[in-house]
DNA sequence: AAATTATTCAACAAGTTGTTGATTAAATAT
DNA sequence: ATATTTAATCAACAACTTGTTGAATAATTT
């Protein structure tokens, strides 16, 4: 690949994300980027084709470089059982805070998803709290919220985008289960024994 | 208040639900909600600032009709050991599926988001599938992953918003502990007694 | 019936978008 | 080292979007 193509790609990629913590997404356009890139405006149409196209592949930099390091140190336990590689997605999180922050709390659509989870959590909460001693809960009362309605708001939306395969009443039922007993029941019986000895000693 | 205000502004509401449905969001311009509501572009700026203010506006709508209804039901159980309120949710997807489709799958940041979880949930799968016998499991695959991938998603974006206020190594514990046992073992001390009563029998 | 106020309309400047064809510069291949 | 290929630049384009204006009109409230 010709080296002018792989230097004004990154270099794309980088001013946007540079821009993108500074100032809010939606306002960003396509002359700025290029200003900032220091290229000809006419140049990000050789190589993309939308403001989110560049911003996708900006991304896909920093999730490939995690899930490579996750890869190293998981070998036959699933994720969810490894505070390890749990460990490693926060602090992946931690070191590039500043865009993460960014991503997360920007307006758009992103935003309704994000007032899905916490108008979801912040209504459990209120519920919640009246009934319980949340200082005697070994896990805070907000992750525990949080927890749920990131649950349901993935299982919900790949649901949706599955064409409904099951019923709201099957979905309630397993939704239930998962969050209220957690994954480990499941696997009694489907895991191989290897796998089951290496989530239970793992830690 | 005025009546053509309540008539313009849920003209505009309605206009705006009805074009999210049709076209990407991204594409929506103040003019062509204006027209679709039948009314003149400089009407818009009297009531709102922004498509992103509409569209808040427009939702509200949805979320509180929902809460209203799973409010009536849900005394004194938290809403995650209740299959009922569960239940509710995905049937008020479900009624509304055309938009939450939309409003889920468009592009946009919030397609950022669904591509963390998307990213996650398949990344997670992968590794899974090999190691265990998927048709023994009480609750399918995809679901297991996407409950797991929303909750990292939700809990990450909790802290990362709230100033990481515990450590990447705290936040694993926590959210293995979540996944794996599920949140039943953390009322066992802390709830009043008459709901973890409810809890344990309310299905 | 009078006073208030929401909506309409046309017009505005400023800015964005995506594309064009010709020019210049850099990288690759021979 | 030179020739060939191809990427980047530049200026200019039409079409469209935005947010705002002031005056005219219509609906609602008092």
């Amino acid at each position: 690949m010709d080296r002018r193509i792989r230097r004004t790609r990154k270099m794309l990629c980088d001013a946007l994300i540079r821009l993108v913590m500074e100032k809010p997404y939606e306002t960003i356009t396509i002359q700025e980027i290029t200003d900032e890139a220091d290229l000809n405006r006419a140049t990000f149409y050789l190589h993309f084709g939308s403001r989110e196209e560049l911003l996708a592949t900006s991304l896909t930099t920093y999730y490939d470089d995690l899930t490579q390091r996750i890869s190293a140190i998981t070998e036959d336990v699933p994720i969810w059982a490894s505070t390890q590689a749990i460990q490693m997605v926060f602090e992946h999180v931690q070191d590039n805070a500043a865009l993460y922050r960014v991503l997360i709390g920007n307006p758009g659509l992103g935003m309704v998803i994000n007032q899905i989870i916490d108008y979801t959590a912040v209504y459990t909460q209120h519920g919640v709290e009246q009934l319980c001693d949340s200082s005697k809960m070994t896990v805070p009362l907000p992750i525990v919220m949080y927890h749920f309605a990131g649950s349901l708001y993935a299982t919900l939306s790949w649901w949706i985008q599955n064409d409904m395969p099951y019923t709201p009443e099957e979905m309630a039922v397993m939704g239930k289960e998962l969050c209220l007993n957690g994954t480990i029941d499941l696997f009694e019986n489907s895991l191989a024994e290897n796998v089951s000895l290496a989530v239970s000693k793992v830690n």
